[in-house]
DNA sequence: CGTATTTGACCCGCGC
DNA sequence: GCGCGGGTCAAATACG
């Protein structure tokens, strides 16, 4: 259902680093990307990886699951348990979130090195506050900012130490829902979009199209 | 003219 | 304590 060309082309890129791949159970990303520089295992206990069978290649398919996640639809896995148990074979991994719990972790330097994402968990757990949920995509699209069905307004754009492409942040343009999102192009790859969500929308999509008959297709798609 | 984007300044946590 | 760097703010600008 997903042999699509862009699939072909996402797993080519995806599989460069096999080893490491099979080792953490999921995909090494961008190492610049903060939210990705968690290439080490103690990291994993506060992922939780999207189901291979729900895989998305595709912007939209993104947009699809996005609408699912953020409906709560579809259940979490926990990455400390299914990363190094029976299911060996993440190959299909391409995507995380982060779990809304503290971790203890230790920075190391190299490719263990951990960015914003876990030191900001850290001083979450030294203030006692909650974060919001976050989870990412890694997605081949010419288009930057990809149609998730929400409105968004842009209010930032950092050029990030060591990349050519410069990292945007843009937050749910709708009253009281404090989204946001953060959109940046893959420095080794820079056909691939990485995209980050944090937070849970408070509404539904607001798209013109008929937003509960698109919800149900999904569904009957996916289950 | 209202809304969205741009972009330099600013904030703040972290490591040294 | 200081500097670095990611994230955010907000004034200026662009756009429709």
């Amino acid at each position: 259902m997903f042999s699509t060309a862009s699939q072909t082309m996402l797993n080519q890129s995806l599989f460069e680093d096999q080893d490491l791949s099979s080792q953490l159970g999921f995909f090494p990303i961008h190492s610049n990307f903060s939210s990705f520089q968690l290439g080490c295992s103690q990291s994993l206990k506060n992922l939780a990886m999207v189901p291979p069978s729900l895989a998305v290649d595709t912007p939209a398919n993104l947009s699809e699951y996005f609408a699912l996640k953020q409906k709560e639809e579809i259940p979490y896995q926990s990455a400390g348990s299914q990363c190094f148990s029976s299911q060996r074979s993440t190959a299909d991994y391409w995507a995380w979130e982060e779990m809304n719990y503290p971790m203890s972790i230790k920075r190391s330097g190299g490719e263990n090195y951990l960015g914003v994402s876990a030191m900001k968990m850290k001083k979450i757990k030294t203030r006692r506050k909650v974060r919001e949920p976050r989870f990412c995509f890694k997605t081949m699209s010419d288009i930057d900012v990809l149609d998730d069905g929400y409105k968004w307004r842009k209010y930032g754009q950092k050029v990030v130490k060591n990349t050519q492409h410069p990292r945007s942040y843009y937050r749910c343009t709708q009253d009281n829902c404090r989204v946001k999102k953060r959109v940046e192009r893959l420095a080794e790859d820079p056909r691939m979009v990485i995209t980050t969500y944090e937070g849970r929308h408070i509404h539904s999509p607001s798209h013109d199209e008929d937003d509960s008959q698109v919800s149900s297709q999904i569904t009957n798609f996916f289950w």
